[in-house]
DNA sequence: TATGAATGAGACTTCATTCAT
DNA sequence: CATGAATGAAGTCTCATTCAT
């Protein structure tokens, strides 16, 4: 069962992820959601924070993310790079529109609020990669330095970018769910390549 | 000597930039032109028309673009494709305030006409890679056929990954002119460097 | 110990002074009284009604004052006009947040509920003055006939001119509590004067 | 011929002064004013420029006021305040809708434009005042030395309590415009007349 | 070609009150 | 007695566009 707040939060995820945020009138989200309009201010208090909560709610769930990742000791640094990577794909592909939202919100820094979230979490990344890269380098794991931030560039920059071209490629390979699940796949493999490349991963060390 | 029409052309572009096309009132583009409120319709017709225009104007100015590189025969592919790349993220810089709206509207798929001159850029794009690695094997110049989706969404999202970041960096590294430079410079390398390996290119073949 | 009845009543009075009916929200109330917002219909019906019961209590609270003046027989009409305005002064002085809801409406004749009862109020002292003038004129105590309407005027005009003057005041001479008492007691002093001019009190006789 | 923007304005005026500047919807304005709602943003700004505009422009009447009564030089002291008082009872007379905003707007002291605007004016007043009647000592014209604020309040207070109370007198004595015009007259005399005891005027010496 | 006054639609928000519990 | 979720009306303001000049 879900509650009369998340109703309101998830259809205006919807169509924030359409229009954006100046674009989508809380009369439209009410409508959505078939509530009253009122009900916005009521639970939210405003159209932004309603906005901010939903950076909020996504953030919340991805903050076991990056600990768990860390902490396992099982696994060695290229196998952990691996696991951030998987999930960071799994995540886009399941919660296309919020990723749509956060790409928007991250071009346009007007919001405060939003703006620290975002950069928390690009530097909780960057923090990754490099204690990863540095671990893995002394183990030997790895043989090359890259430089970071073009590390998480490419990788995020890439998703992200197949991640907006699919439905055209969809739209022009006349792809069907076969196709998307595909995509994903190959989009995957393709990231792990260059990495391995970039790092000086050999596999069958 | 600028023209009264791209006076306005320049200045709607950096406020949309700014605040995007929903949050640009055309009052406020008029009072950033100097020039009376309703000349923006009287030279545009609409706020959308000549947000449409922003897009025509900037395309037109890289279609010479593509046709340079693949008319000369004086490079071989790889040349060709570095050239190409270069010319992208000098572009990128130079018109950051552009790039920003542009991708913005690349998320957003609300204008059919803006959607139309996108599509045919991306696609522009994959027909030139595709032309270059096809030649480029045949030719022995590259020895890997790359799936070119990802071709495209690597040096693409790359570049705007890293585009976009720059601000944060800039900031964190308490970086100056010299430090944005010279981040172009190594951006290009690394993917440059990506691409040799994704292609199989060996430089002093 | 106080009811929760009266806890809304004077809570509400508080920021019906500082922020005028209108202006005041019964949610304000309500967290200013620390109840629930629909406690306030419950109680008084609706936020008018309790606007209304503001005035009721605090006139029934001055049914008694003029009662006792008319009725005590060991004073003359001179001392008996001087009770009344020492009592006059002194609720005003009291009550300030009372008395300036009461001016305000004085001024707005909106609710007729309320313009009935500051109606019946002001007449009340009118003719509490008339009697105390024929009488005192009967009983040669006073020696001038002034026009009724005006005598009200100057007591309660200067009363309320004075109340509404002193905040200014206090903050131009950098007063304090002293200050504001003896305020007072000239401003009481004053009235006498003008009114023995007027009336044709003669103290000595 | 009147503005468009005077129209709006002396509509405002009228509106604010029946039912408060809370009480008074940009709606009715609009159409008490005949013309479309979005006009009063458009020419004030927002509905609390418009009531502020109001402020100023009668303000703006008024100052003349001041200047020339004590640049004249062909009167002696009680002349002068004789006629900064005829004055200011006409002009309350003639302009009862502004004073009754102005004495609301006096209890209330929320826009602090206006309580700048109003405590100048009341400063002013004190400041004539003081003038005439050190002069007037000076010269003998006078003989008592009052309390300056209370001879304001007993000015200000006794010509606002009566303009007040006018219209229930007129109704309870069932007078007309004649009935109006005598009350005002008599309540010339009266001030004069209590104003003659308390600097201790003699008209014949 | 250029102006700026005027329009009407639609935006967000706050409010007093009601109703089910 | 008491709660607080829910409602719908009404409020102010901003906006893109039009029109007379």
């Amino acid at each position: 069962m879900i509650s009369k707040e998340e109703n309101i939060l998830f259809n205006a995820e919807k169509l924030f992820a359409e229009k954006g945020f100046e674009g989508t009138s809380i009369r439209e989200i009410s409508k959505e959601a078939n509530v009253n309009v009122s009900m916005i201010s009521y639970y939210f208090g405003s159209k932004e924070k309603l906005f901010e909560k939903i950076f909020e709610f996504r953030m919340n769930e991805s903050l076991s993310f990056a600990k768990d990742v860390i902490a396992d000791n099982k696994m060695n640094e290229w196998e952990k790079l691996i696991v951030v990577i998987n999930r960071y794909t799994d995540r886009v592909k399941n919660l296309k529109t919020f990723y749509l939202i956060m790409q928007r919100e991250q071009l346009t820094n007007k919001n405060e609020h939003i703006v620290k979230v975002l950069n928390e979490s690009k530097m909780g990344f960057l923090e990754i990669y490099k204690q990863l890269i540095e671990s893995g380098l002394k183990n030997k794991v790895f043989t090359k330095r890259p430089r970071l931030e073009f590390i998480h560039s490419t990788i995020s920059g890439t998703i992200f970018s197949a991640l907006n071209s699919l439905p055209i490629y969809k739209k022009f390979y006349k792809g069907d769910e076969k196709y998307e699940n595909l995509y994903f796949e190959d989009l995957n493999n393709h990231i792990k390549n260059v990495l391995k490349y970039l790092l000086g991963y050999e596999e069958n060390k």
